[in-house]
DNA sequence: GATATTAAATTGGTATGACCACTTTACTAC
DNA sequence: GTAGTAAAGTGGTCATACCAATTTAATATC
């Protein structure tokens, strides 16, 4: 009868911290790439000290949640980048995977834009817009960066309400942009590529906004087809 | 070619002190029930600070390697099974992130289902048909093992083609397993819900056999929302 | 107005010293 | 030999300071 019963330890302040954030990773309040409050900023708000702080997060660091640069700031990852890791390396050894990577990114963004157009809030389709309008006016010097596409695919998946999409796809697009980025400035800047994708982003975002999910779907899938195509061009 | 090179980031003290305290016990050096010397001894054997200690032996507590007492001092824990990995871990504390991970899976599934229509092969798909057959007769004996419904995800993964959707399906359901291996069991095992489950397996595989992507989609997309419709009943 | 350089501010990393709370050990009285 | 108490040792938390890396803001130049 006695292992019905557990000795019990008070918790230690960096267990409680630690349990707080991880909270608001997995309920979506943190999202993977948004940096956390500063050591010092988190102490004061929590009404610790610094060093209670970074135990708890030195803890995340290990779970793989969290990372932190020095000088930097503290950043959260993707909730599958270790789980994903083995990926990495298989691309590094074949990069023909990148293809197949592609594919199964188009499988997910594809899934996103319909789970969007059925979930997104006013705000969000309003996001989704404003980094369009964002494109279009780069556009006009010369082409726009990868970043500014990132923020349009991520501002999607946002919206599909679903936290665990938004770090799977993270970590996918993470491995995705290590092994292209090159390829990918290069379409994100010559006039004629920059024009097809305008269109393809505002038909995926047309989509979304009418609420209309095999819409989005089906424009998403025309986007990915055409960069998949468009890639072997550039690299 | 940029890929080759990584950011270097020098090691942290912590990081330093972990690795060795790892290495001790990893070599036999510690052994289990040992107490390591206090924080405050292990800080001026090593020349460092008490606080940088600490940080590493939290660190090593996550690992699940040492198990610090207030008061009593610093232990090494046994190497058994050990602890699940993280994610694994906050996946059974909350349902919600569950739900969410298997919606990412229906994504998945689905688009799995559409690639396979499009390219299997024969042999494929008598692969495919097999393990519903399998099932069938599995069936008639009380139920089916989580083994055999595996067999029949990754039977129609595999007919993809696509290697990177494989390993990253079987990641996903790798965590899956690890969290609700026993609810599944029970769905497997209850006569009301084997020929529900049959039914739609069978639907996904004629689908496949036909070739025709749209409604392998569909099937699939029914039986894996039926599935997380009828798995909160079981829990 | 754009760009490059430099300075200042912010951030994480490490350290020192102090104190609190819990546990262990040593001492004393019976 | 045992019980009680004091002292020492240990982990937990904190305040403050300083260093090193990064980011941001200010300034000079074209």
């Amino acid at each position: 009868m006695t292992t019905l019963f557990k000795p019990i330890r008070p918790k230690k302040l960096s267990e409680e911290i630690v349990e707080q954030i991880k909270s608001l990773i997995t309920g979506g309040q943190l999202k993977p790439g948004e940096k956390i409050p500063s050591e010092r900023e988190m102490a004061a708000l929590l009404g610790v000290s610094r060093p209670s702080v970074r135990e708890a997060i030195m803890v995340l660091e290990t779970m793989g949640l969290l990372e932190s640069r020095q000088g930097g700031g503290t950043y959260v990852r993707s909730l599958t980048d270790g789980t994903l890791a083995p990926l990495a390396a298989m691309l590094e050894d074949n990069p023909e995977l990148l293809k197949e990577l592609l594919e199964v990114r188009m499988g997910m963004e594809c899934w996103a834009a319909y789970l969007a157009a059925k979930r997104a809030s006013e705000a969000e389709i309003k996001e989704i817009g404003s980094s369009v309008e964002e494109m279009a006016r780069q556009a006009q010097s010369g082409g726009w960066s990868s970043e500014v596409d990132s923020r349009f695919h991520y501002a999607i998946t946002t919206a599909t309400h679903n936290t665990m999409q938004l770090h799977v796809l993270n970590t996918i697009h993470g491995l995705f942009l290590a092994t292209i980025e090159v390829a990918l400035t290069k379409l994100y800047s010559q006039p004629r590529y920059i024009e097809v994708l305008l269109g393809q982003h505002r038909a995926i975002y047309e989509a979304i906004a009418a609420r209309d999910g095999d819409r989005a779907r089906r424009a998403m899938a025309e986007h990915l087809e055409w960069v998949q195509a468009t890639l072997p061009q550039l690299a």
